[in-house]
DNA sequence: GCCCTATTGTTAAAATCTTGACATAGTTTT
DNA sequence: AAAACTATGTCAAGATTTTAACAATAGGGC
């Protein structure tokens, strides 16, 4: 019975998580939608609009209990949960994919890395041996692996991202410059990081004018 | 009298210009709205409207010269010209973008490497050694950088920010865990790693269900 | 405990974005 | 050179998203 929620809100609400993380930081126990619009930039129309998406969060006269309500958008993003995350190219990004995450107190925790490069074999990544492709089989076996990070060339995405589904991945992290579609039953999240660069190109060509 | 364009379709023009590229490489010399919109998956019609935003690029009864639309969209996108870039923070990230860029085909040109770490001075990233930021201006006032990417801890963003536009940077890519927002005169990109994950987390609660 | 104030949840209007439809114009075939 | 076909550019309808408005309700002060 569960009303589709659009993806436009789905997008704000790391936003929302990050915002109230901050205020719960700084020790502030309430906030008002106005408040809170004014810090983010947003109107406080869309903040009600937004929650209400997932029920009545706020209390009228009072506003909203920040450690409450962040955690209840923990719960909606699923982060309150711990996700087990293997990276796939232990290149320069994958590595600092392998720390980024790590660092976040968020619940996501590498617990594989991959390559292909037979000379990366054994190579220590922080805590983290490098392995080879061919040792996935195994160790999606024996560990709950639910997300994999692609940081791989764009010829070696799709298959790649084929392969993990088959093992029993299903859900992808793609940072390959490619679009991952056409793959039944896997949860895909493409970052591609040229596509943000050319907007803001865009957008400097445009406030030259 | 330009009248405004949307973000929604900024944010499809680099990948248009992706797709098209491709094709160019597969040695496709033109294309119909309804051949690319089956490849992208959008909507014939969304292609035409979008296009025809900056003008009439196809011909009736033809499609669109693949060659041609791609060269037009680069020039929409900025994308034709040189990009001088600078990056700040030279973890594992600012190595990552540092190598990503300049792979890239388009006009990104990775012209410093910055950080506070007086051990990483002098350490060599691929062609680039690891400057101070006290460097900074000198290094400004000497080589025309347009785009600074930020790729430090949340806790020095803002200030490395302000920093970077009273030099004369005007465009930050910013990767750190914060919106810079209130900083005048600047056009900036974010790109929210953590975010994109907690998407995905959503993501998956869902299709679970 | 009552009144006043603050602020939500919710409805409706406004704005924006997407899709469908088709006349028009250029291409290809005969 | 004409006919048949293809596919754009564009208009209008439909869908979605955002914003504004306000009645209802809880909190805080008296």
């Amino acid at each position: 019975m569960d009303k589709q929620i659009s993806q436009a809100v789905i997008r704000r609400l790391p936003r929302y998580y990050r915002y109230l993380g901050e205020l719960l930081d700084d020790g502030v126990e309430r906030i008002s939608s106005n408040d809170l619009s004014k810090r983010m930039h947003v109107t406080a129309s869309q903040i009600r609009q937004d929650l209400n998406n997932f029920g009545g969060f706020g209390q009228q006269g009072y506003g909203y209990n920040v450690a409450y309500l962040h955690d209840e958008i923990g719960n909606i993003l699923g982060v309150n949960d711990t996700h087990n995350v293997i990276v796939i190219g232990a290149g320069n990004l994958g590595q600092a994919i392998a720390g980024y995450v790590k660092f976040e107190r968020v619940g996501f925790k590498i617990i594989g890395l991959f390559d292909v490069n037979p000379e990366l074999k054994g190579k220590m990544v922080r805590d983290l041996p490098v392995q080879m492709l061919d040792e996935l089989p195994e160790f999606i076996k024996n560990n709950n692996v639910e997300i994999a990070a692609l940081t791989l060339p764009k010829q070696n995405a799709k298959s790649t991202a084929l392969k993990l589904v088959s093992l029993g991945v299903h859900a992808i992290w793609n940072f390959a410059h490619v679009d991952l579609d056409d793959i039944p039953d896997v949860v895909i999240e493409n970052v591609h990081l040229s596509d943000s660069l050319m907007q803001l190109s865009y957008n400097i060509t445009q406030h030259k004018k």
